[in-house]
DNA sequence: CCTCCGCCAACTGTTGACAGATGGCAGTCC
DNA sequence: GGACTGCCATCTGTCAACAGTTGGCGGAGG
């Protein structure tokens, strides 16, 4: 109804309702809360190793930083909080979240278990759009993996399982899984992608669309969950802390209650001259 | 060292040591920020139907309700965002979250695989203390059945999945089970248990448990999700939306982006009367 | 020389205040 | 009479300032 009742509310709706160009700067303030920019970019710090794991936050910095006041820090911090990637101490401040061995690898089963689940869900319900798509995306990372390109493989990968959370599992799924990875970066930095692993790791996913395509449920189920698991043995493979393991799984007595919340040396206070 | 430097001191250790027992008020004020608590109590608002799903959060009328200022409500929101329970829209406020069908059942998917792999788990590193705790909480459960206590029940059963989930998964699986048990509750507030439910319900458990003391972990697992997913089609009978499902699994075609952040109607601003 | 106490700087927690946006209501113009 | 425009109350987003706490450093005392 009216046509020309609002032009430029017309023009914000077109805006809105193009998708996946560029936001266009206006439209991202329009939009989004500087809260919720900041917590972007604290995150994106925070995965790509500027904030490392065990780090001090301090809040005026980072807003002096970001040049926002601490309004909207805190904000992003609180909202960071509650999706574990850091933890806060009262009149201390906050740190990002260290990761432990045992930790890292509960992540791991964890991530099985919703891969397997979506892998055997989508063995009944491929539609041969979402079957060609990862198919393509496979082609993307072997493409990769002969370029002897791990970056342009890492990213093929986060849309392979993005693609295969989002169309076996849903949109719950889907941010499940990226939340678990997003704590599993912080075990660690180590995005060292070696060729072997990323043959290997291919080879899995191919296993995965062959189950998908022949539409068997549990083989999907299981080869989904290996290819995790395999991720899984190549972590451990690399790291030192994880592979003296008992045997098997950490038996967890339940005597252990907070792994210092405060992990490090907290550096504050005193009269220390602020590093600029 | 030192015997009597600072008892002040020594008095807060003490009362920090003794867990378990009521945290004495001031021992809260001392630990805790008020955000969290804030974020507690609107969460507890939400999750006992307080705040119903769809419904707007006013943030100076919880300000004004909790006698704290606007800047917790906020940090406190942003933190219920990011676990789910609300959603923010730019300059017209924030919404409890509502959850839709095929959404509920996701989250009950996702239940099912990580109840799953716990009790695989469990089957496995069982402790002979682990076995009785979650054996007197079926008991427990059975009582409550016959005396006909619904609340007692459901009060059981979530300590048996708490229980199941932090000795055969871990910590970050107990989080994000009681995370998807929240979600849950906001599709359709409905608490009513139902005896033959009760019945049925515990009678799932008790299986679980038989399988994990055999220590069958294929079993168990397979116990754990049927469990799950018995619980998710008592569910289904007692709703309407869901059942007339088309045949299976609602296939996710990817057009539907934003199922309208704004759910109701936003009575905001205008000359209303403000409500008391 | 060692121990202990007081001081102080830096930081967090919280509050109050200001600017901008939103959406309904009422008056006004065709 | 219907549609539109301006106005205004309410609320959110953001900022700046105040109060309280923490933890180290230096000086006083033994």
């Amino acid at each position: 109804m009216a046509v020309r009742i609002g032009t430029l509310r017309a023009m914000e709706d077109m805006s809105q309702a193009e998708r996946g160009t560029a936001p266009s700067a206006l439209e991202i303030v329009r939009t989004r809360s500087l809260a919720s920019l900041v917590a972007q970019e604290i995150e994106r710090m925070i995965l790509s190793g500027a904030l490392p794991a065990g780090e001090r936050l301090n809040e005026q910095q980072l807003a002096a930083q970001l040049r926002v006041s601490r309004g909207p820090v805190r904000e992003a911090v609180r909202g960071l909080e509650r999706s574990g990637l850091v933890v806060a101490v009262r009149n201390q401040g906050s740190y990002v979240r260290t990761v432990s061995a045992q930790e890292a690898l509960e992540i791991y089963d964890l991530r099985a278990a919703i891969t397997g689940l979506a892998c055997a869900r989508l063995a009944e319900s491929a539609s041969p759009a979402q079957m060609a798509a990862l198919r393509a995306l496979v082609k993307r990372m072997d493409t990769a993996r002969r370029a002897d390109d791990p970056p342009s493989y890492y990213a093929a990968n986060l849309e392979f399982h993005a693609a295969l959370l989002g169309f076996g599992g849903g949109p719950r799924s889907q941010r499940l899984y990226e939340d678990l990875g997003n704590e599993l970066h912080l075990f660690r930095r180590r995005a060292l992608v070696q060729p072997e692993n990323m043959r290997e790791s291919n080879a899995e996913h191919a296993a995965i669309l062959k189950a998908i395509a022949a539409g068997d449920a549990p083989a999907a189920r299981a080869a989904g969950e290996a290819h995790i698991a395999g991720g899984k043995r190549r972590f451990r493979a690399t790291d030192t802390t994880t592979t003296p393991g008992k045997g098997r799984k950490g038996e967890n007595d339940d005597d252990q209650d907070d792994p210092s919340p405060p992990p490090a040396d907290g550096r504050r206070g005193g009269r220390t001259r602020r590093a600029d």
